[in-house]
DNA sequence: GATGAATGAGCATTCATTCAT
DNA sequence: GATGAATGAATGCTCATTCAT
């Protein structure tokens, strides 16, 4: 790992625990194993380091749900694939889902430019219009769909993380709630 | 409005905008109107002020909802005043319910102790756990409907907020994610 | 013990295990149950306490030391009766004796008169004077035997408070260093 | 001088007149001509700095003492080099002697290790422990004798920064309080 | 590229003091 | 006399950022 990942892997671990003020530049530096001043030399500002580890963090789990859709071939089965992934990966990924959240509610959202933020929700955005095309969506808004299964998402993943479940059952919560989900905005009447 | 009302119902707005770490104790008193000493004269530390504000604002919440709920008699018709009125109140106090957020998302969340948690999530639970004795609910776990349901309302509160849409639509796409929530989680078996 | 005298005994037992910094007037009005008000209706500024206490505690040494001189006839008894009489009254007033050494190493010494500091060694001085005139002293300043007295005084009480010595003991040293001190400033020539 | 250095020399002049509370870090800092930051850089915080400067000065002193000492050969000698020797030092270090003593008194001085505390005794401690084992002193407990050659040196001085005493006269005068201190203390069997 | 000493603006918090009741 | 809410100046300390080496 370079010293920019270091830097970004220690400052989401910190992050995380203490919050964005919480957390000195000196003590990710430091626990990153760099010097102060290598932290600015890669990124220009605090603020700068906040946004470019939220992109990163966004990049990656673009990447793996990409990886992910493209084992399946329908609409529903690549929806599942999505759908379980994303739960999956934030199980596995927890620190980086909860930087997410973090980072949404606050004022750091405003430095992420709109091109950005549209790049982050493409994949679950083109899949939904795809399914929409395909006329397997029932006739609500598109954006409305996408924003009700990340809440599912975000939901079921709330509730593992609390609660303490076994992988089997998780597995099978996962995907009792994805059947529900699916069935909330599927069209009824296609096979 | 008393003084430290003012101060919490500036904080809140303040927090909101520019967050909890830019917003500094200064700007709060002196905009609430008041002395810096007498912001610390009712709230011990700023992370009190925070905690206080998080307190005040669910139990705002607690009480509209019970009110709502109150004025109906079936469980069904309960759970959509219990999310409807969610919603509503979500969208008439938007800053509010985007502070709940960034303080769930936040350090201070661990400074919330326990009982007061329970106090805050309790109108919700025992609604759901009276549904579930009377077997209106599907097999689930209850408190993954309750997530479940927790993560829909936000979910439509999102999408409202970000689109513009007409009050009358805004009624009816409630409405319609209410039914299409209580269709995924109610027993189809039931009349 | 009326209030000003309590808000006085309060700030001597706070002031000596804090330090006048260390001891906000809020803590030792509350702690002599008066409110925050009371004090400064008694004394002026926190300043002003702090002299009135040193005043006050010096008022009633030399008060003790007056009597103690008064049972004595001789000048080396009356020395006697002095050089005791401090120790033990250091012994028995501990917080007292340190609050005035704590108070003479601090810059709140400039705030004591002229008058009121010879008042205070007045005791000590006429003493010696009324030897030194009747021969009985070795010819060195009087100012300098004062002082050195002074200072074995101090270091005999330092040395008791240290170490844990029996009272019969105490006495003893006591009694042995009163004779030290005498042979080193009195004059040998005289019976 | 380098800054630490600069900034305990600035502190120690300021602290003497102002006393620890009277004087902000921020005047410490600016009169020692660095940034306040810096001063925190090398003091963790405001108490650091004070025992730190403490430690340093009795440092100085002992190396000092043990200078002189080491130019003496007889325990009677050695002694008065230390007496005389301490007189002179408080004498040329005025800032220094005061500063001491405004330390003893205050709550800083729990702040300073066991271990520190002894080290800072040793010289004196070990030559009059030698002059003991060599049967030099009266049977009192070394202690004792310690803290009052400890209290005499600091009356001389105490006397002499009063007065004013020209330069010979004082040499005479430290010289003659230490002969009746050695008298005081001294074995008179011995030659 | 890498370092870490140095900076100084900024902030939470304290506390002596006032004054209306 | 007694109260205690209100004040706001004062201060210790933090921390993002710079820059000479």
């Amino acid at each position: 790992m370079d010293k920019p990942e270091k830097i970004l892997a220690t400052a989401l671990r910190l992050f995380v625990t203490y919050g964005f003020h919480g957390t000195p530049t000196s003590k990710i530096a430091s626990e990153a194993g760099v010097s102060n001043g290598t932290l600015f030399h890669y990124f220009k500002t605090k603020d700068d380091l906040v946004v470019a580890l939220y992109t990163s963090i966004r990049g990656e789990l673009n990447q793996f749900l990409v990886r992910q859709i493209n084992t399946a071939s329908t609409s529903k089965e690549k929806f599942r694939r999505l759908f379980v992934g994303s739960v999956e990966w934030a199980l596995h990924n927890g620190d980086a889902f909860y930087f997410i959240q973090q980072f949404r509610f606050s004022p750091h959202l405003n430095l992420v430019s709109e091109e950005e933020s549209r790049r982050q929700s493409e994949v679950h955005m083109e899949l939904l219009q795809e399914a929409r095309n395909a006329n397997w969506l029932k006739p609500l808004p598109v954006d409305l769909i996408a924003t009700l299964t990340a809440s599912q998402i975000s939901g079921i993943h709330q509730y593992l993380v609390e609660k303490t479940v076994s992988p089997d059952e998780q597995r099978k919560l996962i995907d009792d709630v994805f059947e529900l989900t699916w069935a909330t905005v599927a069209n009824p009447e296609l096979p």
